[in-house]
DNA sequence: CTTTATTATATAGATACCTATCTAATAGAT
DNA sequence: ATCTATTAGATAGGTATCTATATAATAAAG
């Protein structure tokens, strides 16, 4: 049941438009995150889905550190992540000839079936999204959403 | 250090356009979180900060239900948070004379104390993210996410 | 009235995320 | 060569979030 569809906008009267929509988006990365995970193959999350996109889209192995860096987490929830991923089956990991520090992340045949059948089931929740909203500028938005993360980024 | 400034945007060429929004979307919501967490006084995060705001905002005191519902989470993550508040003595339970069940939680002084003391600390990092965006519409954007959200909200 | 259904909140068990810290290995300095 | 600094990753402890379930109290039905 939804529970906000009857009100204008998540935030109340005095808030500056700036506030609101800090408020929506993270209203939206929750109801997002719940909406793809409950459709998602394998019990696969969010985050793991992310990593095995990420990876297979560069066609590369990264390092722990490498993918925590590209998905702006810190290395340890990456590190949680993967061995999630490698609990699964769906990453193995590589060691490093020069440096034994270092692990590889490698996609595996079944990591990569699981991303497939995830993409899959997101394009039509997407193509939802997009018929739900008729006349929204969403490349614009985006460039302008990918500002404001930059803005946010360097102010850490 | 950003991670990310150097980078057009979060997503990959091939992505749509609405995906690479939901990938800045959820970026943006864990930055801002950490930013904001970074700089609250006595150890307030995000969800307890919205939770004083909400209530004071409205003048009233609401059941954790009604909260939760505003707030857009679960019940249990706010009973969960409303107790986190309780400890620290920022917000109090009145007990309902009618329905024993029911608590209502109302803001203490010192929670009123401390939401003013964070809204002064907010104001200024809002002030620059929007002049580190200039000519950004987020009126505008809030009115698209805002029917992003409520066509999500609806699909679950 | 007693039994059943509903409702408000709490508890249990996961995952994701963080910061702080530890370990192991490499690199640098003297 | 040895001692120190840096780096990759793992571990510990904490909050937020979810779903599923338990508990308690009210409401409805018989």
């Amino acid at each position: 049941m939804p529970k906000y569809a009857d009100k204008a906008d998540a935030g109340l009267p005095g808030d500056p438009a700036l506030f609101k929509v800090m408020t929506e988006i993270s209203i939206i990365a929750n109801l997002a995150d719940r909406e793809f995970e409950r459709r998602m193959p394998g019990g696969l999350t969010t985050a793991q889905f992310g990593v095995l996109n990420h990876l297979l889209r560069l066609k590369a192995q990264q390092t722990i550190g490498e993918i925590a860096g590209a998905m702006q987490v810190a290395q340890p929830t990456m590190s949680s992540t993967v061995k999630r991923l490698h609990e699964k089956g769906y990453v193995e990991f590589v060691p490093d000839t020069k440096d034994r520090r270092v692990k590889h992340v490698k996609v595996t045949r079944a990591g990569r079936a699981i991303r497939d059948k995830a993409v899959k089931t997101i394009e039509p929740g997407l193509a939802y999204l997009k018929e739900g909203t008729p006349g929204a500028d969403w490349d614009k938005i985006l460039k302008e959403l990918t500002r404001l993360r930059i803005v946010l980024d360097a102010a850490g």
